[in-house]
DNA sequence: GCTTTGTTGTAACAAATGTTACAAAATTGA
DNA sequence: TCAATTTTGTAACATTTGTTACAACAAAGC
């Protein structure tokens, strides 16, 4: 079991031996699931960490309909919903289902704060993992709060030119994903960029864009 | 300053001996500043955890709605951005300025470890604080993720009517408060409800709704 | 009662974005 | 090289939402 948590990330830069050390004296089981099974059901409880250890699951989001939606697919050695277990609200978000023939860690969450305790590597790993959602959630959402095409575009290239240290960008994505990326449709962002352009904002060839005009596209995104 | 900290989410249910106890042997402390300066930069790396001891401090942040940047602002005492301290992208999402003359409290982040691992409370309550944060914004993405005023409305009034497991609903904001939930124009929202109404899909009358079709419902959802 | 204030209903028009469709250009593979 | 595929440019039209404005109505306070 040692080795599989060895590539978990809540386990990361931990030798197996240090890993057997913090189970020693903690209360822990392991369950399996057959396919198909469901490993936890949404609005349950979160009283365990649970670790998949082998085989795959997925998490489905149950809309109202009862209609289920594939969200995403969590490999084993993964956690399941660790930004779940803490927190007022502290509920399954989605049904987890077994994708294949499945085994699972769980591990009580006071039993779990005596590991986090016991190791701080292990503590900061799980810090880590939690803090890294909020903020990719956090970003997300700035992101949405652009709320016309033209200012997510000029958010994005922006980024590019800041990261680059230059006014001239080559897209890395296709106009299409870009626009899967902005919840666009390509159309749509097509046109912003050829206002843009008419505009003399920027200057946009194909995949090569030049910006023309800083404040402008500042002032796009509020 | 223990008797500030008990007011302080990380330090809800501890006695002031034991926070006196916490701190024992930890390097920590305190800075002021005045009106006007600038707390933390955005952008800037979060090396430590930054309360606020005397005070208070803004910061931008995104609304429910996504759409609106409005200031949040930081009362003493709370922590400043405790989601930013770990994770893989860990700095200040924002400026943070201070509205008055403040005292902040900052503490390493490896002094702030030791600090969760001697005090098992300390941790789950900054496990809460930032859990909550993730479980927070999921919400809110997830309400974004609704892209129409119709499926906006129809998510509102379901869990409206789960919650009371009924089929009226008495709403309980105005068309304007619930439109700025929303992040949409009063009209737009008012528009929204009279053609569910007239689709027989609701029957609305000021602020009595009933639900007359829940799949149409459910649909608009998607 | 009356006035004030806030809430709701509604309409005309503007702006932004989606939808669909097609052609030109670029890229890729054989 | 050449055909097939992907990417990009663009247009016409539909849909959604915002903007502005005003009237009807209700609630609250005097």
């Amino acid at each position: 079991m040692n080795k599989i948590l060895a590539q978990c990330p809540l386990f990361y830069g931990l030798s197996p031996e240090e890993t057997e050390n913090i189970f020693e004296g903690i209360f822990f089981k392991t369950k399996e699931f057959k396919v198909g099974e469901i490993i936890a059901y949404q609005d349950e409880k979160v009283e365990n960490l649970m670790i998949i250890l082998e085989g795959t699951a997925r998490g489905e989001m149950v809309d109202f309909s009862g209609k289920t939606i594939v969200i995403e697919e969590i490999e084993s050695p993964r956690p399941l919903a660790p930004a779940f277990i803490f927190g007022k609200n502290n509920l399954f978000p989605v049904n987890i289902v077994a994708q294949t023939d499945t085994k699972v860690l769980k591990i009580p969450k006071p039993e779990f704060v005596k590991m986090m305790q016991k190791c701080d590597r292990l503590l900061t790993n799980f810090m880590n993992n939690v803090s890294g959602r909020a903020q990719f959630l956090s970003q997300k959402l700035k992101f949405l709060s652009f709320n016309s095409i033209k200012g997510k575009f000029a958010f994005y290239i922006l980024n590019l030119a800041k990261s680059n240290n230059t006014n001239n960008i080559i897209l890395p994505l296709s106009q299409s994903q870009l626009a899967d990326l902005f919840g666009v449709t390509r159309p749509s962002l097509g046109r912003a960029i050829r206002e843009l352009h008419n505009g003399n904002i920027i200057r946009a060839d194909a995949k090569s864009i030049q910006i023309l005009n800083r404040s402008e596209l500042y002032e796009l995104m509020k």
